[in-house]
DNA sequence: CAACGTAACACTAACCGTTAGGGTTTTGGA
DNA sequence: TCCAAAACCCTAACGGTTAGTGTTACGTTG
């Protein structure tokens, strides 16, 4: 009792977990197109309907996690202390991600991602997605009430840096690099960005 | 003049270009959703697998002569001058790209990309397939073997111009302002990018 | 110029992701 | 206790895409 969540929402929640599970197994085992959204509602012993319930796309599947921990960005901008300057948080920020995805146990599920055109083309449109909220998250920051041409080229920019470090032969590096630019690119804009 | 190509190849062309002014006839005149690909085949009264052979999927059909208009950044890098500077090049081409989007009947073209989320996602993906050709564009013109970081960074940025300057309420003038920041980002490039 | 190889096209039938429609069980609360 | 909604299931279909198999028209070569 005294659960938080009930018990309703802890078994959906399973249930997510289970197909989630169940789809990473099967597509790092036999391949991302060897393997269907029925072979994958079957092995998590779920109709196909529910899974389309949890996720909007077969590909919905693979990002399962990656998704809010890009969300990470725009809360950093959000939540930032009103001395600490914007680009070196973001560069901070980027290089956590980019920690995250060579480490761990994620290298294979990247590999599957660069052979799959559908899931590059998907984590490109979720790239999108999260260069725009970056980019109202930045116009908030600056006291603008909506983003300019310059915080959305900048938050474009940044979402980048993800793309091109992960496919450099240094990573890290990469990122330092490409903050260089970005940096520069920013005290670049006409209006004082610092307002 | 210009008719090397034989009887056969014409009769493609033919074949292709019927295709693709049924597709966009029909997709301005019902909304690109309400079209199958059966309707675009049937009405230029070719079978559906003709018209696959011909394009590869249905977005494509509405991409047909932008594809080759942004090979044009590409080319530009190519047979650039040896005394014209890179960026104002690129500046120079992507003011060309952005007025051909604004002016023409393009209006309802880009109206109707915007309006379909599976066609605003085949856009982006064709993006960064000309960014990755820019990238080795830009490194050989540098006289580099392959594109390093820096070059797929700034090839980016600039590819990215033509989605930000679209969405911006003047264009133009939002070409310029992001100009300013890749020039600034390009001379912030750690090693000396003119040679 | 006659015959052959092949490029372009047609037809059918299917695959696969995705959704609609309509029903059943489980859960949380009145 | 009983109800409304949430979560789930099943079936059937839709729409883009492809494989398999012919058929026709072209260009070439003996």
């Amino acid at each position: 009792m005294t659960e938080p969540p009930g018990r309703r929402e802890r078994k959906k929640a399973a249930t997510r977990q289970k197909i989630a599970d169940a789809a990473l197994r099967l597509f790092l085992e036999r391949g991302y197109d060897a393997v269907g959204i029925r072979d994958v509602a079957a092995e998590a012993d779920v109709a196909v309907t529910t899974l389309f319930s949890h996720f909007a796309s077969k590909e919905a599947l693979v990002f399962e996690q990656d998704a809010d921990f890009e969300q990470r960005l725009t809360r950093a901008v959000a939540e930032r202390a009103p001395d600490e300057p914007l680009i070196p948080l973001l560069k901070r920020e980027m290089h956590a991600l980019v920690r995250h995805c060579s480490t761990e146990g994620a290298a294979p599920v990247y590999r599957m991602i660069d052979g799959s055109p559908a899931l590059r083309q998907y984590e490109e449109t979720m790239r999108l997605r999260h260069a725009e909220a970056l980019a109202s998250a930045i116009a908030a920051d600056l006291g603008q009430a909506a983003a300019t041409t310059a915080c959305r080229a900048i938050a474009r920019f940044v979402i980048d840096v993800h793309a091109l470090a992960r496919e450099a032969k240094d990573p890290q590096a990469a990122v330092d690099e490409i903050f260089e630019m970005i940096e520069a690119a920013w005290e670049a804009v006409p209006p004082p960005p610092r307002g």
